[in-house]
RNA sequence: GGUGCCAUAGCUCAGUUGGUAGAGCAACGGACUGAAAAUCCGUGUGUCCCCGGUUCGAUUCCUGGUGGCACCA
């Protein structure tokens, strides 16, 4: 039987060499579960693996992006369904390993299919929100899709955003396009999380951004200010370098809010974990006992 | 050594005419179905430096300590 062994946390936490250990160990390769080490011109600041550690193990889903490209989670479900079909047929297992929850559940559970979304229409929405406000938004979608209405958090315009697009785009409600189905897969999941205690956390944290600046990230993201407007750049060591580009803010006030927003960013990707109780956790160190886990369950 | 000022949340500080206290930043908790490193929601977390005194009641007033800062020696 085929096994997707997932290895989870937040960012920090220690994931990339012990699952390049763990790949080794079952003589495998790793799918990248990370929404922005995808992007083949983010580097410094989305801490991918170095050269030197993508040589023991083939990785996939990293630098497989353009921050020009348009992506997402359903996307990346279905290339990396196509990615194991092809693993799977060479290797028992699989590891797949990384921070972005959404996509680690699209790929475990599957989303559902959602229309394509007309550029024209996302962004006449976002119009109407920024002239409008989200009231208008909210009356709208009462309107049409009283049911997301009663579900979706009002307050948060991304969501209703969606909703909106959703339904605008294919006549129907975009709560009707939702099935709370589990999507079977034909393999078997183990997912593995790591824990440290908080300050031990932070602490890594604070360390690796003092060193992705030595490595250059100020460089690296000057390269892309003139992008600053997409997406993928809407991360986090990068916008902050961008308001300080833009004379807003002291460099050392960015690098300082780069620390404090991967801490939060940490603490949302733990909230988000600690709901799944299908995750088995382990301290980072304890790679022994991953092992003989994961076989006593193969 | 003397004089003065200060000591309140993790930090910087406000405040209480005596009824156990609140801002900013930091921190903490949570939500999450195609933008997710995104986006959104919620929470003051406190021996008010210490020992006494006055008082029904002291973080607040008083004595004495301790620590810090400034000035004078």
């Amino acid at each position: 039987m085929h096994t997707l062994i997932v290895i989870l946390g937040p960012t920090g936490i220690g994931k990339t060499d012990l699952s390049i250990e763990i790949a080794q160990e079952f003589n495998t390769e790793i799918i990248s579960s990370d929404s922005r080490q995808v992007y083949k011109e983010l580097k410094i600041g989305t801490a991918v693996p170095t050269e030197d550690q993508l040589s023991k193990v083939k990785h996939h889903f990293i630098g497989n992006k353009s921050i020009y490209d348009y992506y997402n989670a359903s996307m990346f479900e279905l290339e990396v369904l196509d990615t194991l079909k092809e693993l799977f047929r060479k290797n028992n297992q699989v590891v797949m390993t990384g921070g972005s929850g959404m996509y680690i559940n699209a790929v475990c559970n599957g989303i559902d299919e959602l229309p394509t979304i007309d550029l024209k229409l996302r962004n006449d929405l976002i119009k109407k929100y920024e002239e409008e406000g989200l009231e208008s938004l909210r009356l709208q979608l009462k309107m049409l899709d009283p049911i997301s209405y009663e579900k979706i958090d009002l307050k948060n315009p991304k969501r209703i955003l969606k909703a909106l697009e959703v339904t605008i785009q294919s006549g129907k409600p975009y709560s009707s396009f939702l099935t709370e189905l589990k999507k079977e897969r034909d393999f078997n999941i183990l997912k593995i999380g790591l824990q440290r205690e908080r300050e031990e956390l932070y602490e890594r944290i604070n360390i690796r951004v003092d060193q992705m600046v030595e490595e250059g990230l100020i460089e690296e993201a000057k390269i892309y200010y003139k992008d600053r407007q997409l997406n993928s750049l809407n991360t986090v060591g990068y916008k902050e370098l961008f308001e300080c580009f833009e004379g807003k803010i002291t460099q050392e006030k960015a690098i300082e809010l780069i620390k404090r927003n991967s801490r939060h960013y940490a603490k949302r990707q733990i909230s988000w974990f600690s709901r799944d109780k299908e995750i088995v956790w382990f301290h980072p160190e304890k790679k022994e006992n991953m092992i003989e886990f994961i076989k006593s369950k193969l």
